[in-house]
RNA sequence: GGUGGCGUAGCCAAGUGGUUAGGCAAGGGCCUGCAAAGCCCCGAACCCCGGUUCGAAUCCGGGCGCCACCUCCA
């Protein structure tokens, strides 16, 4: 069996996980700025989150897992320009900032939930912890790390040689491609803000008082000062999506190792790839909104997009299209009813067999959480001719604590029969012209249903009928 | 301009030197009066050109194509 290796953006490797306390793992995901809906890109950053978490505790460690809302101080533009996404949603909605954001933490947790995945030990809002952010905050005004601007207090990157070491930027090369809108008094275009001040003048929604003038805080400052509230100065895992590690993971490791003085501040960072739609970028800016009540809308159930993202690595790109999707919902529904068999199997399962099926799904797990392959296993599971019912039944169970498709309870919705008199009273004539054997009666029945759209089934139990 | 990644059979997607990945679709079969659903069976693929090697999808070099991040974004 080989040890449980996960690839580190930190070291650009995979290493051996050890957690820095035996059997504990502390970890901190990257959540959602709460001014949008969560398209379903958002969602694979969570199901990532929930494999790996899933994999901790399957491991046997015990796992505490944070999540951060993010309700305040994420600007709409480059790094420190723009609106507050918060303040212009509620612009835009008429409501209030907490309106906006109570709507859509709710949305995002309800989703998370339908995808199965397993809800945080904590999940600090950065509005109710200005307090910590205010604190780091002036711990790296006293370390010396931050200059102040007209518009705010600001992180001299030039003060941490190790800034660019964390997502190997070449900060020479992107300044001279002028990609980087310059501000005036920014030291260094990748300085960032703690805090911002609020404007002359403006009344914002959501402001507080500060050592440097009421205003608010800067976006990266909240997950350092959450983490390390819940997690400790020192923890063992943050993930996010791969977009976060070059500015906001590398402005998360200054801050945090600056402020706290650790390093490195975090054992493992992990990353997830992207989930792209027809080629494109899924964002909320491009205007690419795909949500998870749009596959349900499409008859899809929810966790037929968590067996979707189980199909590929989480650090590889993964290409979304309807093909995709309903091919995953066909395999997860057929995955379910080899399961639902053997589900009330009696009897023990004998432990000899079960072991090596047992031994190749850790390893699929332990190659840095190389689910497809887990899957496959799953598979290999349903189609083996050895194994009893009562051993596929404990393998599926034993699996499902990781793949979290609902294993236990999952049942197939039976077709909804509608009810329609004149309908039923065709599809009864039709039964009847069957039992006469008179079948050119019979289809023309149904060709006639058809012609309006309607199907009819035939089963074990009789007929029924749907619209197509 | 910098950085990271990808190119595997109709589609999605594992696989890092030699052994069947897996799923979906298609095809064949069972079942059915016929269908549908369900179940069973079934695919010798690896962008191109060189090289290393007994042997390469897998390593090295070159080329072509595609994507992502560097700017709000998971």
């Amino acid at each position: 069996m080989k040890a449980l290796t996960l690839y580190n953006t930190r070291t650009r490797s995979k290493e051996v996980f050890e957690p820095a306390t035996p059997g504990v793992v502390g970890m901190y995901t990257c959540g959602p700025t709460v001014y949008a809906p969560q398209h379903l890109g958002n969602l694979r950053s969570q199901l990532f989150a929930d494999l790996l978490k899933r994999t901790f505790l399957y491991e046997g460690y015990k796992v505490t897992h944070v999540i951060n809302i993010t309700d305040v101080g994420h600007l709409t533009d480059d790094a420190d320009a723009g609106d507050d996404k918060m303040e212009a949603a509620a612009k835009t909605s008429g409501q209030t900032a907490q309106e906006v954001a109570a709507l859509y933490t709710k949305q995002w947790a309800d989703d998370r939930e339908r995808v199965g995945c397993l809800p945080p030990e904590f999940l600090p809002r950065a509005t109710e912890h200005i307090t910590e952010q205010i604190e780091l905050a002036q711990k790296l005004e006293q370390g010396g790390y931050t200059y102040l601007t007209s518009d705010g207090l600001y992180f001299d990157t030039a003060k941490f040689p190790g800034y660019s070491d964390f997502a190997g930027l070449d900060l020479e090369a992107q300044q001279s491609a002028g990609r980087v809108a310059e501000v005036d008094e920014k030291r260094n275009p990748a300085d960032f803000a703690l805090w911002k001040v609020a404007p002359e003048g403006v009344k914002r929604q959501q402001e507080w008082d500060s050592p440097w003038g009421r205003g608010f805080p800067g976006w990266h400052l909240e997950c350092s000062a959450m983490s390390v509230k819940y997690l400790g100065e020192n923890f063992d895992v943050h993930t996010g999506g791969i977009d976060h590690v070059s500015v906001h993971h590398t402005n998360e490791v200054a801050q945090s190792e600056c402020g706290l003085g650790v390093h490195p501040w975090v054992r493992y960072w992990l990353h997830n790839e992207f989930l792209s739609l027809d080629k494109e970028k899924m964002s909320k800016s491009k205007g690419h909104v795909f949500v998870l009540d749009g596959l349900v809308e499409m008859g899809f159930a929810p966790l037929s997009y968590r067996y979707f993202f189980l199909q590929a690595h989480y650090r590889q790109q993964q290409r979304y299209s309807q093909e995709a999707m309903e091919a995953a919902d066909t395999g997860y529904k057929r995955l379910c009813r080899q399961v639902i068999e053997v589900r009330d199997a009696p009897g023990e399962p004998d432990a000899e067999k079960l072991a090596p099926f047992q031994a190749r799904f850790r390893d699929a797990l332990h190659d840095d959480l190389n689910a497809p392959r887990a899957v496959a296993v799953a598979w290999d599971v349903a189609k083996n001719k050895e194994l009893s019912a009562a051993g596929k039944r404990a393998l599926f169970l034993e699996f499902d604590a990781v793949l979290g498709l609902d294993f236990a309870n999952v049942e197939l919705p039976e077709e909804t029969q509608e009810s329609d008199p004149r309908i039923d009273a065709l599809v009864q004539a039709r039964q009847e012209a069957r039992a006469g054997k008179d079948f050119t009666e019979s289809d023309r029945i149904r060709d006639e249903l058809l012609a309006e759209g309607i199907v009819i089934d035939d089963t074990p139990e009789g007929p029924r009928w749907r619209r197509e």
